[in-house]
DNA sequence: AATGAATGAGACTTCATTCAT
DNA sequence: CATGAATGAAGTCTCATTCAT
């Protein structure tokens, strides 16, 4: 008896998934250059043939990736919008992003990788873009909700030290002290402290 | 006759110069993995072969970057340390690393490519992470000194700030205001605002 | 569709098989240094990629021969074994080995090119100093079967008097006159000369 | 001052043989192919460019590396020839080689390389067949003399016997009890056994 | 006579991609 | 939909040879 088409529809989806996501880690891990195709097929546990039956090569793949990144991304930080007091938001913000370094260094990873990678950069360069805006964007409203005198340069100098911070824990995971600066960083930040900043 | 040994260490000094800036552009550009020794070659102006009689391998080629990158890091933040005001160490190294971050962004590029590639990283991490504390501890004595509360996550923090920057400059170098973002960190690190940090 | 299992495996067994083949025979002819991959895969009728899907790099392949080699030496020389009659035994592996001189000269240009190259020597050593151990034993046992004084001398010598011709007709094919040697020998090896020797 | 034309050449033919030697060295230990040319000029200690002034190429150097292998082996074996007695020419014969062997392994190691060596080999066959057939000549020679029967086929096989026994050495120099058989060599080719070929 | 920097052809090897099944 | 054998371009590296000094 063949499939009904909303079976192999569903297949074709959860393989395509599949790829991607143990694309996604292999990036993350050990870069766009440094990961075959033959890996991300072997990871998937697939044939090689059949990654370019749903991606049709590996830049189309790296695209892909990226999107997916970006998305997932946007839903961690999805809840956070529908807090209405800015204080909270940051708080939750930075308990958020911190869970975020630690559980998933590999999305930093790869946003890194991809933005500074040869050739790929082109690719994603725009989408990162749009997306440090987006997070400016949000900062930006939170800290002028608060009444925050200068608040473009206050929401880019917090997205500085986040990405700064992933930077620094990526390079030494073993020794940074990640959950140490997260206390600190949520004291800079807590409601006295803002409020000096008006 | 044959060349004197001055002449031939000369040419040699020469050449071998001539190929790890060529490498260390390259490198900065479009990555280690991105670059190939045809590359240097040809930007050094110089044949395939030569390469390998000045470095063993890429690998090599690599680590040799990897250790003038510190050198001329080195160099650039050696003057502060003969500042004896804090506050004005602190000022000057803002006004140092961003003159640097503009000017030489490929030592960035370079910093980050290295530390974040995969099978590049085994060799370049430990000198990086070296030199990241470094970095660190020469902070925290400068916020010790002035008699801040929380040195070792002040210096963090601040070192956080700098290559967060960076990184948002890298990515975006078009838009990023960088000359904005430093006027605005030099008044977070002023003599006033450092003092409420006591 | 794939194909089954069963086809993959007679196709990686036949591809195998050609490139270990067309390997021993130029490693015959023109040793392993002087032979490139390209001309292996020449040879074979593949390209050069392949060759690595099969033989993970050229020292891999040379192994590889090498257990070819032993295996086909020993299947040679398998039969003689059964054979009860120490004199009819001596007479019947003396019409085996002038076959094999004759026949097979590559086993002998690679028995010879791979134990004395350096290099390679380090890989083929253990298994023809092996091989040869067991070829003095086996003849040993023959000639103290026989009851002749001192056996363990003349298998060491029988075996000179064998890899000694084989090299001198290896070196002057067209002159040699194997055939000539082969009757003289089988001479000296009858049960009449043995008898001398006890 | 500058050098006499004697002088001078003086120079060139002790610096000729410094190459010349150097490289007969390296070629017995590493084999043809697997020595370079900066090898031989890093032991003769000269410059590569100093090696290209008396051997036009690597092929050249390699045919006077021949040449004078052969002069040497010549001058070893001179002094036999004034030996009157045949039992005792052989004696010191056997005396002579085993010495050989046991001294001078490259230049077996050579005789054989060369030999078996592509590319190699058209250059050296030639001469190594003809030294060959000299040698046969002389231990034919030797054993018609005595009156042997069956004087070219004993030659061939004697030759045989100790081109095989080096063979084996070489294989495995530590294990081969290389003493042992040439007592048992000299007592298979004293008078008294020699006697019985007649 | 002597040097070693420089070249370039060619070796080994990797891997994205294609294709017969 | 699925496989992995097969390709070939391109990358790293070696080395005989040349040449300016």
């Amino acid at each position: 008896m063949p499939r009904t088409k909303e079976q192999l529809q569903e297949i074709r989806k959860k393989t395509e998934k599949l790829i991607l996501y143990s694309a996604l880690e292999l990036f993350a891990e050990k870069g766009f250059n440094g990961t075959t195709i033959s890996d991300i097929a072997a990871k998937a546990g697939i044939s090689k043939g059949l990654a370019y039956n749903y991606f049709s090569s590996k830049k189309d793949l790296l695209e892909a990736v990226c999107e997916t990144l970006l998305i997932e991304m946007d839903k961690i930080f999805k809840p956070i919008e529908q807090i209405e007091d800015p204080y909270l938001k940051i708080e939750i913000l930075i308990n958020l992003i911190f869970t975020q370094i630690e559980k998933e260094e590999k999305f930093w990873r790869l946003y890194m990788d991809f933005s500074l990678h040869p050739g790929v950069k082109e690719i994603v360069n725009k989408i990162t873009v749009d997306y440090l805006d987006t997070g400016f964007k949000l900062l930006e409203k939170i800290f002028r909700q608060i009444g925050i005198k200068n608040p473009a340069n206050e929401s880019k100098l917090f997205g500085a030290i986040i990405d700064g911070m992933s930077l620094h824990y990526i390079f030494n995971k073993e020794h940074y002290p990640l959950k140490q600066m997260k206390r600190f960083l949520k004291k800079k930040y807590n409601k006295e402290s803002l409020e000096k900043l008006k």
